[in-house]
RNA sequence: GCCGGAGUAGCGUAGUGGUAGCGCAACCCCUUGGUAAGGGGUAGGUCGAGAGUUCAAUUCUCUCCUCCGGCACCA
């Protein structure tokens, strides 16, 4: 079979014919510079997914099909433009604006007085099934961009000619037709609306910022969903049930792991005995991977005078996102958004040498920050938490070396807790925004280096990001991806050559002299509450042993066990476990419920060991043992069971169901 | 903070301009049962808070609180 070939319709009626991968000059050349502007319609013999391309630098030309990762792109962009139809149609006077394709689907942002319902929406997507059965040929055409401004205004799409004044004067736009609808728009798209295919869904509408700007007017946002077909889509819609199903907030509340008041206000979780389990074990965790690489904790205060933050430089940064002060005689203490500072006041308050460097100081710290109202939401994004902090103060010479073993913990980290699919993410300042940050050019560029060094070094994937820098210094977030693939930003990492100055944190060098210390922030587990969050969705809430709230509960069959099944309560409880800060956590359950009852109970609190007990179990002075996987390990001597669940806590794994 | 939606018992929910039901959980009784819901009964509500309209408000209006979906923000 010969590859298809390309055929371009002309203006005139003539058809030219080009192999596929053709370049736009390419065209171009063959057609005449003239007609490179002019209506092109790209389009292949008998074949289902042509597209349309502009005709611009090297830009090839060639069909998409449905195998084409791009040909999702577009189902999603030509939806976009459906939507926009749609809407236009079905509410005239309403504005289009932007409406790009996105992870799952599409949006496009409208404004429109009128908020759109519910309702709204099902007519939307109802008209657009239409638009997509109707099959409306696409046409490109090329415009000057100042008879495209005039005629956007002229029909009253003001944020369409806002959009086109900010091209550059001497440059073309290319406008978009799907039957008479037409949109300015880079393309490229389907030959014609029917190629969409009917697998996609309007799932809601929210605000949106016109150009992502907070000071600018609020539009309308529709978002959708679209895929290649209806399996496809049907396993998205299964997913983001899977993702309801392991919501934290959901599971928090059905395993009393955690709990919010409005007495005590937005944001400010109260943590139930289990989920206080949860932090515990994680701080433990922390405790010993960091007295390995030879952290020092420390305890400080949650509040400091505005002096501190002043000096830190923080106050004037982040004033509106920290709790009101409290006026206590006559001065102002504020609760601490972080210990940064807290933390380079135990470096200062001793001459240091440079052979004691690096010096690592840890704390699980609490702290206040006054965010967002709106951008609160359940433990992931909360105004009270508390970080797994430290900072460590080293030479120069060090901080390449100090990062990698900073990112080296991550990596235990994440083994641990089996996360497959993680990166980092290194965050400089945005060029065009430099009042955001620190002034000092030269050491951005030095600070910025070592980070890069050290994460070429540990080999760990990792993207860069312009403008999301600390104002002190550049940033590496870890961002991990739980088993059902969400991803979450859990850690943040910094190199600040600013605290040196701000706080005057020097060391004595082997010339007598002072010097200036790099400080690396480092917060590998988070918070305990985005932390928690993040394992409640990874493990569903049936976390691995040295995790769950409870380990193993005794089910006893009847009373005549009773003191046999207290007895074996009693002998667990007393066992000493190494990883354990409180050895292992069993309960009972003597309630008068029949056994399957009891079993249910313990399923659904995805408690990882039953340990029920009868007549023979009490005769032979065993368990018997059923995991929550609903397997059933049959009766074992209490030994045998102890052997394993002290081996699970204590190696933080779980032996294989 | 902004746009939109919501708040009824511990949890999940129904409902109405004439002050409320259901399921699960809780408690009591019967049941002593061998691997995911035994049966019966009892109790539990300032219908998120405050104000207004009304003869009468859980229901309509306003303000506040809290939550949800986004946006903006995220040291």
């Amino acid at each position: 079979m010969s590859a298809p070939s390309i055929s371009v319709s002309l203006p005139d009626g003539k058809t030219l014919s080009f192999p596929q991968g053709v370049t736009g000059t390419e065209v171009a050349a063959a057609i005449g510079p003239g007609l490179a502007r002019a209506a092109l319609a790209a389009e292949v013999d008998g074949h289902q997914w042509d597209l349309f391309r502009p005709i611009a630098k090297d830009a090839r030309l060639r069909i998409i099909t449905r195998k084409d990762p791009e040909a999702l792109e577009l189902i999603r962009h030509d939806s976009a433009h459906v939507l926009a139809m749609a809407v236009q149609d079905l509410f005239p006077g309403t504005q289009v604006t932007i409406g790009p394709a996105i992870e799952n689907g599409f949006y496009y942002d409208f404004a429109r007085d009128q908020p759109f319902t519910q309702d709204d929406l099902a007519r939307i997507e109802a008209r657009m099934r239409e638009i997509v059965e109707a099959d409306l040929p696409t046409r490109r055409e090329v415009w000057p961009r100042d008879k495209a401004i005039a005629h956007f205004e002229e029909i009253g799409e003001h944020y369409k000619a806002e959009l086109i004044r900010s091209i550059p004067a001497d440059e073309d736009v290319s406008i978009y037709f799907h039957g008479d609808w037409h949109d300015l728009c880079r393309g490229p798209h389907f030959v014609s609306t029917g190629k969409i295919g009917q697998a996609f869904r309007l799932t809601n509408v929210a605000g949106a910022y016109w150009r992502g700007d907070s000071n600018n007017a609020q539009l309308q946002r529709i978002y959708g969903t679209a895929w290649r077909d209806e399996k496809e889509l049907d396993a998205y819609l299964q997913r983001v049930a899977e993702q309801e199903k392991r919501d934290h907030r959901r599971i928090g509340k059905e395993l009393g792991l955690f709990t919010f008041s409005p007495d005590v206000g937005a944001g400010l979780p109260l943590w139930m005995p289990n989920g206080m389990v949860i932090r515990q074990e994680l701080e433990f965790l922390a405790l010993q991977e960091e007295r390995r690489d030879g952290y020092r904790r420390v305890a400080t205060p949650h509040i400091a005078k505005d002096a501190l933050y002043l000096r830190s430089r923080h106050l004037p940064y982040y004033k509106e996102d920290m709790y009101s002060p409290l006026d206590i005689d006559g001065e102002n203490y504020y609760l601490r958004p972080m210990n940064c500072p807290h933390h380079h006041l135990i470096y200062g308050a001793t001459r240091h040498s440079y052979r004691e460097l690096p010096i690592r100081i840890a704390e699980y710290a609490q702290d206040y920050r006054y965010e967002a109202s709106g951008g609160l939401s359940g433990l992931m994004r909360v105004r009270g938490f508390c970080q797994n902090d430290a900072h460590i103060y080293c030479r120069y010479d060090q901080a390449k070396d100090e990062f990698i073993r900073v990112m080296q913990l991550h990596a235990r980290y994440y083994d641990l807790m089996e996360i497959q699919e993680y990166y980092m993410r290194l965050s400089l300042p945005d060029t065009a925004n430099l009042e955001k940050y620190v002034d000092e050019p030269e050491k951005w560029l030095a600070a910025a280096e070592i980070i890069r060094a050290a994460m070429k070094e540990t080999g760990y994937p990792y993207i860069e990001a312009k403008g999301e820098a600390a104002f002190y210094g550049p940033k590496v977030d870890f961002m991990i991806k739980s088993v059902i693939g969400t991803e979450y930003a859990i850690s943040t990492n910094q190199l600040d050559f600013l605290a040196t100055q701000t706080f005057g944190l020097n060391y004595i060098g082997e010339d007598g002299k002072d010097h200036p210390v790099y400080v690396i922030h480092r917060a590998p587990l988070g918070s305990h509450e985005r932390f928690t969050a993040f394992l409640i969705e990874h493990y569903a809430g049936a976390f691995p042993v040295w995790l769950a709230p409870i380990q193993a509960r005794i089910i006893p069959i009847t009373d005549r066990v009773s003191d046999y099944a207290l007895s074996v309560r009693d002998r667990l409880l007393a066992l000493p476990v190494v990883n354990g800060t409180a050895g292992l956590r069993v309960d009972i359950d003597l309630s008068s419920e029949r056994m399957q009852r009891k079993i249910r109970d313990a399923q659904t609190m995805k408690i990882p060991y039953m340990l029920v007990i009868g007549d023979k179990e009490a005769e032979a002075g065993s368990v018997a043992v059923r995991l929550r996987s609903g397997r059933d390990l049959g009766a074992m001597p209490l030994e045998k069971f102890t052997d394993r669940i002290r081996r699970e806590a204590e190696s933080r794994h779980d032996v294989a169901d």
